[in-house]
DNA sequence: TAACCGTGGACAACTAGACAAATCTAATTT
DNA sequence: AAATTAGATTTGTCTAGTTGTCCACGGTTA
């Protein structure tokens, strides 16, 4: 057994304090300055440390503002029924979203392909970052036909829920077509929102959500922090 | 190889909605602190990302309003035949003007000179602002004899049209005698006019027009925008 | 000697917040 | 109806703090 290094101790401090709960999931750690006058070492030791820790996956930094701690892996199923909050319940974690664009925009030839609906080349797009337990698991993004959906813009708004949204718009019921899985790198900024490294793995489904009648209904694109999501699907998983 | 800064990335990504046509020539981009929110990053990040934008001469920003989209050059030939609205037809965009100023003014030494009709040392003056698409690419200011076209103040206010007018002042034809090009830097009030930022290049171009016997009918002088104007000449330009 | 570890410093990149200046919007007043 | 006013919005500028990266140096160890 050979002695430990200085950083490496400093690392078991740390993980302990953890351990303690002194520091809870998502918080903030004490600036690299601060660590290294408190263990009385070199910024540079603490810095080695500390990635250390993020390539364990317990903390994340964010240049310019500081190093956080991350929260545990997340179960996400697929099956014909992908519901978000529903998923997410039943793991036992409080789902979360937040809107980055809810928009109608051009669209792309992908999207035009997908939807094929469309008249005037434009569509409804609805971005954001999905959260458990305040963990930032996911980048989605979805289509809708504008036409036939425009108010779906006003109820995402109030209701925050694409199902209930629907809903609101008579689709009392939809099922999941098809779901193709990829695998992608981070860009920095997709990096950024999931709180993870750049050049980190992403896992990419792009999937569509269709009515009960055949009719295409939601085109959708999604990036999950591989870190913190593992995919599974279960056996009535049916690719019609 | 070069690894990507956070703010290479956002240009990039704005440089993808300005290609794939989801912003349009002439609108406003979102404001700084919605991309901010949009990409996860500070403020001070989109900025620097707009700023190299607007160095590539992509967008244009206001203070207090908006960062907007600029369009693309626009080809402008210098020859015997100079016709502003058939020259940007030809280049398939649309002409616009807007009158700043149209009235009957002292001469200044130099548009003395070059009409050398004058007698009691007024001349009349037009000056305005030519766009393009919407996109403004000149400051234009043309000098006339009082005597010989007092009729054209009233004659442009109602066609909005140079050579229109001075076919109802009589004037069937005329050709450009010669053309002056030479460059300077714009002052805060020509930037303004003309959307770019202070301290960018002009092409100025200061010409005579004269009738098919000779007489001086119009003595101009054109501000354009380097970043939005390249001046061409066809082979038949004569410098007579 | 050579490799490794930690120290030390300098600078770049990004965050964070505050304030100023210009603009826009809408209500109010004339 | 037009002009004015007041508030909110948006870009420009500044200061400060934090993490990322690079280089150089000295001491310890194999």
């Amino acid at each position: 057994m050979g002695k430990l290094g200085l950083w490496q101790s400093i690392a078991e401090m740390l993980l302990d304090d953890i351990g303690q709960k002194k520091l809870k999931a998502g918080e903030k750690l004490p600036t690299e300055l601060m660590l290294s006058k408190r263990f009385g070492v070199n910024r540079h030791t603490v810095r080695r440390a500390l990635q250390h820790l993020a390539e364990k996956g317990i903390v994340w930094s964010k240049r310019g503002s500081g190093v956080y701690l991350k929260a545990p892996p997340t179960e996400y199923p697929i099956g014909t029924r992908v519901r978000f909050s529903q998923n997410l319940t039943l793991d036992g974690r409080l789902p979360t979203r937040k809107t980055l664009t809810l928009e109608i925009r051009a669209a792309s030839v992908e999207e035009r392909n997908a939807l094929n609906v469309v008249d005037n080349g434009k569509v409804l797009a609805y971005s954001g970052i999905s959260f458990a337990d305040g963990q930032p698991i996911a980048l989605f993004n979805s289509i809708f036909d504008p036409l036939r959906f425009g108010r779906l813009i006003e109820r995402i708004k109030v209701n925050n829920s694409v199902t209930k949204s629907l809903n609101d718009c008579g689709i009392t019921d939809y099922t999941r077509a098809w779901t193709k899985i990829t695998a992608h790198l981070a860009d920095p900024v997709k990096a950024n929102h999931l709180q993870i490294n750049d050049g980190q793995p992403l896992l990419c489904t792009t999937s569509l959500n269709i009515a009960p009648d055949g009719t295409p209904i939601e085109y959708g694109k999604t990036f999950f922090s591989a870190e913190h999501v593992v995919l599974s699907h279960s056996d009535d998983l049916s690719y019609s």
